[in-house]
DNA sequence: TTAATAGTTTAGAATAATTCTAAACAATAC
DNA sequence: GTATTGTTTAGAATTATTCTAAACTATTAA
């Protein structure tokens, strides 16, 4: 029989994570259509729309393996949901309080300067800049 | 028989909240040790020790009408407990990810230019740069 | 001062997001 | 194929936080 290739397969098989029916149908999902925000109770809603059985653990799990690989990254805002942007590279956010969503803000033209140094035992893991917007 | 002044009844009559026993109490222990980054379990804790008997629900509300009245600020780190500043002065923050503790960052040093606006419906309503740090 | 009222506190229940557990299951290596 | 090892799952557990409604307390008006 002719294999079918899969791009979300081969995307597990990168980082090292089997490619498991529920992976696979996560991870496409995640990953078809450009770039998103999204958090596991509504992933798990739209798996499971699409006909797909996946529990919401395995979502749950799913969202930190990819976390972890590097393909996924969690973004923290004042909402008591996580929020996870398949965008891993340098840039920041909008945060609409009113409809909780995020959106992206583009990077270059951005200039942040004068940060102070931490600590001598210390390095800087990560820099977040995010700007909460509300209705006028 | 002679009024003692209270600073703290004071504080809590001018953002007009009802200065009573456990507020007071409350809220000379967030405020008589210069700026603090606070949570509630912890602020609990510390209370409790000192011996005075305040319910966990009456620091949650009082640390959210603390908030409201101006006198705290929310920030949200990528910890799962919130924390209160009693500076809520224009700055930025330090998150150190190995003990949870948040270090304020001279504002007047960093430079952040090139904000995008919002759309024409919304304005900005915070500005948050958090840095997060880690052992070396 | 006192009685009425309006706001506050409290314990405990409720909620909500997330993680844990351990048994059933599925992918991979041999 | 079979053994091994990793994964999924339902449901329980955990954790932070909010809610509820009854008891209580500060303030107001008399």
């Amino acid at each position: 029989m002719r294999h079918k290739k899969n791009k979300y397969v081969d995307i597990l098989k990168e980082v090292k994570l089997r490619p498991t029916r529920q992976r696979v149908v996560l991870v496409s999902n995640i990953f078809n259509s450009g770039n998103r925000h999204i958090n596991a109770e509504k992933l798990h809603e739209e798996v499971l729309f699409s006909g797909e059985k996946v529990s919401l653990a395995t979502v749950y799990n799913t969202l930190n393996n990819l976390t972890n690989a590097g393909l996924l990254r969690q973004v923290k805002v004042n909402s008591n949901q996580n929020y996870f942007d398949t965008n891993t590279s340098a840039h920041h956010h909008f945060f609409d309080e009113i409809n909780h969503s995020l959106i992206d803000m583009p990077h270059d033209k951005i200039k942040l300067k004068g940060i102070p140094k931490p600590t001598i035992n210390k390095k800087i893991s990560d820099v977040e800049i995010i700007i909460s917007i509300k209705n006028k």
